[in-house]
Formats: structure tokens, sequence, C-alpha cells
DNA sequence: AACCGACTTGCAGACTTCTGCAACTACGCA
DNA sequence: TGCGTAGTTGCAGAAGTCTGCAAGTCGGTT
């Protein structure tokens, strides 16, 4: 192979690893959805939204398409859900362990 | 909440976005191993390791600890291992994708 | 054909991350 | 106490990423 697989995961997952990039997959696990309203609940630039939907695009977890007037986007495989859940899940465990010990030197006075 | 939720989730896919990191996580997934087993298998300079361990170590994915002469990392959670898991099966299916889609442009000559 | 809304692209400056050398700390042992 | 092995930390230069402004493209509409 050409690329090291180890190194296409990280650049997968670094590929996530950006607050719009993580907001718009999380709107895309519901069905596909057009820029414009991506736009409406994401707070960032057009210019800003569109190179990040770029980042996605160019790396294979989303895909686009033109309906009527609109540009749509839509995961590429409901697989990337499940990446969403198991980080979410790792997130929770990690700050559950870090509130109780946060709570354990607390109590140490 | 001080951080969006979003925005630690980005933090945490970024902190697995490197290869060096990576195959850190992934050797771990076989259970705890000193630093020298890692740089062993590697290929990478100590100290730059060291500053990749650390990483992982701030994010809390992984935990640090000593035995004997040797500092040991191991997992914080057996959670990463489905991450990982999770992500090597997007990364089957995008790639699958691509070749299908390569073997398409082909055939049309 | 001219126009408009909906996006995308091209950058440049600001900022962040990565790497490896050198210096340093921490243990275990003679 | 003095050594050596095992790791970590401190940087600085190189490389990569992010943001927003300005300009451009693409389809519909009139």
């Amino acid at each position: 192979m050409s690329v090291p697989l180890y190194q296409a995961k990280a650049e997968m997952f670094r590929t996530l690893g950006h607050p719009v990039r993580i907001r718009v997959l999380e709107l895309l696990q519901a069905g596909p959805r057009p820029v414009r309203d991506l736009l409406a609940d994401i707070d960032v630039e057009p210019s800003s939204l569109s190179q990040q939907l770029a980042v996605l695009r160019r790396a294979g977890i989303v895909v686009s398409f033109r309906e009527g007037g609109l540009v749509m986007y839509a995961l590429s495989t409901p697989a990337v859900a499940d990446l969403l859940a198991a980080g979410r899940r790792i997130l929770g465990e990690v700050l559950t362990d870090r509130d109780s010990l946060l709570a354990e030197l607390k109590a140490r006075d």
C-alpha cells in the first residue's frame, strides 16, 4: 500500500477533528440537508462552511448532490453515525473519570 | 457547559488524528505496554513518542504508571477499541466506494 | 441575455502542530 | 554516592490548518 493504513486512519480521524465538521455530521445523521439549512444552524461564514464541507467531501465521509436550486449534503455511509456514537461514549467515560477524580481531590480537602 | 460538547468531541477526534498516536492505541489494544516496547515497534524518536503519549494522556485516552524500572501505558477505557473498530469500518467502506468508482471509470475506458 | 440566489474557490495573515536536538528528571543498582 | 537506563521537557524552525474577504461559478428566472 502506498499510504500505510495507520496513516489513512489518522487522516480520517483528523478530518473529524473540527467543531464545524462535527456539527455538520451530527446534523446529517437525521438525513440529507441543504447547505442553507446547515448554515442556518451552525453560525459560521458561508465560505468557511464550504471549506469544511469540502474537507469532508474529499475524505469521502459525505457526498453532495444538487436538488432543485439547492446543494444537498448527506453522510456517505451510516457507519459514520456509529463512529460518532462511539466517540460520544468515550467522551462520557473520560469526563466521568475526570469528574470522579476531581470529586476525590475535593473530598480530600 | 464552558466548552461546548461538539468542541470536546472535535478535540477528541483530533487527538486520534496522528499516525504515531493511532499506532500506539492499536498496540495498546492488546494490553498495557512499556514505552520501550512502543519505541521498538514504532520507529520514531523517543522524544517525539513521549510528546504524542503526553497528548493522549492529557486527553484522558491513555493512562500511565510505573512498573519495575519501566513506564507502562494502557488504554483508559476499552471503549477506545470500539472507536478504532468503527473507524476501521468506515475506512473500509469509503475505500471500497472509491475503488468501485475507480473501477467504473476505468471500465468506461 | 441579464440577474439573482446559493455556493465554492483563492488567498493571505494569524495560529497551531510536529519534529528532533539538547538538557533534564527519575529509578534502580553497584 | 555515582552510574546508566528509561523517559520527559523545552524549544525553535518547518509545515500544516483556519478564517474571512473578495471574486468566481452554476442554475434558475424574467
